[in-house]
DNA sequence: CATGAATGAGGCTTCATTCAT
DNA sequence: AATGAATGAAGCCTCATTCAT
């Protein structure tokens, strides 16, 4: 098991890096938030990058597994892709704070950031993987799997990223839980049916 | 010329804030890559935020007119946003520094990251209005305007910025201009057929 | 005749060095409560330090032109100093931003500083005449005159511009004219009687 | 022990406040008076402004507690006086340093300065109540007790300040400590007896 | 004479990192 | 393992001064 202090620090440094991005974030306000000395980071973790990394991998890890067991469920690609459509928006909302880091850190030419982009294709990729098979049965009807995993991915984070700032910006008290709905069944139309109208 | 400096001083600062972001971007390098002293910069510019800002604004603008530009010659809601769609994609690629700085600085909780996000719901406006025009006229199948037009955005922000980052990391000549028909297709795909064979 | 625009910097210069002190106060702001341009500025004076010499010796010229004037009209030494007291009072009212600098910028190690002290000490050897006189004729009792010329210097000063001071605090619209009675009463009481009770 | 550090960083404070001015002096050079590193300073002092604050607070603190101790010892208020102003002169003197900021950095309209002013009517009220208690016992004539408390002040501050001054300026080595008796005695002759001769 | 855009040296402040305890 | 005082490199910004017009 991993040293107690480590996830203290972890749940501490996503709060901090989120709110204010990994440059403006400081290793005080991390320390203080997790109730440690600052010393006792830098025990645990070479370097704030290293810690961010570290914070970050473990992530995109728990985002990927949850989007691999909502797969799993499921044998047609179709309702694969609904599944992770699904599983996807409640992630975001469960995880805002990592949320808030996937779109705020990982598009920048610094390591850190090609690292955390590198972790975001494994997760592309994943969907890709739906994409192609969905191809093969033919469920689906595309022709450019890797821009339409961007394409999806773009559109889920967004949508959700969105609607959490929108109602931040308001000072609502109406909880980003009740739009869930909406959100998911914009995503899901837009994807399955696409906007226009068939049925003309 | 009246404000001669000032554009050299944009120019230059669109290049070092896309490639280091707010925080990393020294105002030193923005004055040495615009050809000036720093104290040029702080003679046309309160602080390294209101350049950001101003810069931010005019960038937004341009990629706003550009959209409305390209909608205003169409008249049906599904060209519009085929339209826009390929504006959107032909834009980021020309104005790439500008395009990192939407995925990388818009989405965080500073005062200019608010600002810019007011200007990018401009933008979602602008998109959100051809999607209920459709809604009327019966051209579009939908039901959740606003959070469909984040899809929109976020689908074909990221596929281009994905593509771009992807071909940089390969260091593959490639030139990101040969992708944008499969982008610009995949994206027009999604969004008016959706993914899912309707033949069968 | 001095130019024109030499007077108009002048009575900027002297506002704005007494609001803000000889660092704090910028050629800017001295430029625009002039209506000058800065460059003009400097066409006119060397420098910023030059600038302030050449006040502050205009000023203190005054003060002491008007403390001669003030003696010249009596003859007994007595009758001086309580016409000098008077005189000083008068115009460290009338000369409100040049007492401030007294006080604010003639007590410093720097080149400038030491210049104003030197202006200072005619004034003082001005007062310090007078005692001298009263010595001789009998009316002054006294063995210091060097060390009491700066205590009249000093109460004098510190009387009005601590009344000054104390009314813009309390932002009371009472005029420092109403106090001067109050003020020279107390300084010829002290200098001429003295505190203590003689009749006794 | 726990504030090592910060006593240092006081001391050498003061030094460099009382050579240079508040504006004039760098927290280089405080540093490297104190024989630490910038940033230490910075751990201790939220400021530049702050540490002067403190330290103006420490100074007149103490001068208040000297004069004080000066007067308990005595129960007439003529004596009283008579050992505030020997107190006075010993404290200005023992403590050059500080002596220098009261002249050089209380009378601006700086949020500091005026905290200063606010520490300096401290002491002015004490004087002042003095000042009272003998005019009701009748020790005293006078009608305008806080004018002449700021007589006394203004006299006994400048009296020492300007004598200081003028010795380094000759360079002589003539030590202040000589002239101590002929400025105590100029100044309690000033508010004891007053300048004229009352015996003619 | 007058202007004001441009300059660049210099100062305050921040903060990741270290290390003695 | 943990602490937190100390560090110093680095960056933003100010502003007196210059000079081409």
């Amino acid at each position: 098991m991993r040293h107690e202090k480590v996830d203290v620090i972890f749940q501490a440094a996503v709060q901090v890096f989120a709110e204010s991005g990994f440059d403006q974030a400081k290793m005080d306000d991390i320390a203080q938030a997790a109730g440690v000395a600052k010393g006792t980071i830098y025990y645990h973790f070479k370097s704030k990058e290293e810690l961010f990394v570290g914070l970050m991998n473990e992530g995109m890890k728990r985002l990927i597994d949850c989007a691999r067991r909502s797969i799993a469920v499921h044998d047609s690609p179709a309702e694969q892709l609904k599944a992770l459509l699904h599983a996807h928006v409640h992630f975001f909302i469960q995880n805002e704070k990592l949320a808030k880091l996937v779109l705020n850190e990982a598009f920048g030419t610094k390591e850190r950031q090609q690292q955390f982009r590198a972790k975001i294709r494994e997760y592309l990729n994943l969907i890709q993987e739906i994409l192609q098979k969905g191809m093969e049965t033919g469920e689906f009807q595309l022709e450019h799997p890797q821009e339409t995993a961007s394409a999806v991915f773009g559109a889920a984070s967004v949508v959700v990223l969105q609607k959490i700032y929108s109602l931040e910006q308001y000072g609502t008290q109406a909880s980003v839980e009740a739009k869930i709905p909406a959100m998911i069944d914009s995503l899901q139309r837009v994807f399955f049916s696409g906007l226009t109208n068939h049925k003309t």
